[in-house]
DNA sequence: CGGTATCCAAAGTGATACTG
DNA sequence: CAGTATCACTTTGGATACCG
């Protein structure tokens, strides 16, 4: 799957796993720059994925919970190790 | 790094990692459907950011091997169980 | 053999505005 | 709040031809 590849796929993914059932808005806040719809893609593919699911709650105001599946934790297991890694590398280079 | 990101990085690491000391053409064969200049761009890019190593041998006909690095080599054992787990799921939902 | 240079098409991403 | 729709821009990836 090359979803992988699209951008902050990976990160979406951990940020998600990390912080639990989160709000769109709180996913968005994670990064800061990316746009609603590059975002919103991303969630939406992920969750057609299988990887996170969507809850909606008819409240006023809305309310949308985003979590992962199990396939997503699988996942989200597989990429914290690889993240880490990559942001040490960073540092260390940077 | 969103090198990662990009097209077959993440299957150009595992091959090398695999193949061990490789050449240019294997590396190429491997993937069968990957044009000349996004491979070496992508060969170019991994050396470039220390993954991996060229060696040039001054021969005829030309010969270059490519290998990973040891940081190269650290990224593949994270990229391996996630590679895997993709390809798993591929299987199972196809 | 092992690429590089060039040009082109396609896809991805972002900004913005608007809806429920 | 949580998106969707639209549209233009930027980046990527592919094909081809040529060079060492």
């Amino acid at each position: 799957m090359d979803l992988l590849s699209r951008k902050y796929v990976i990160e979406v993914v951990c940020v998600v796993g990390a912080l639990g059932p989160v709000r769109y808005g709180e996913i968005e806040s994670a990064f800061g720059e990316v746009s609603t719809s590059t975002l919103s893609t991303r969630l939406d593919e992920l969750t057609d994925a299988g990887l996170l699911m969507r809850e909606r709650y008819a409240e006023i105001p809305p309310r949308v919970e985003y979590d992962l599946t199990d396939e997503g934790t699988e996942l989200c297991e597989l990429l914290k190790p690889l993240l880490r890694w990559v942001e040490n590398r960073d540092d260390t280079e940077g």
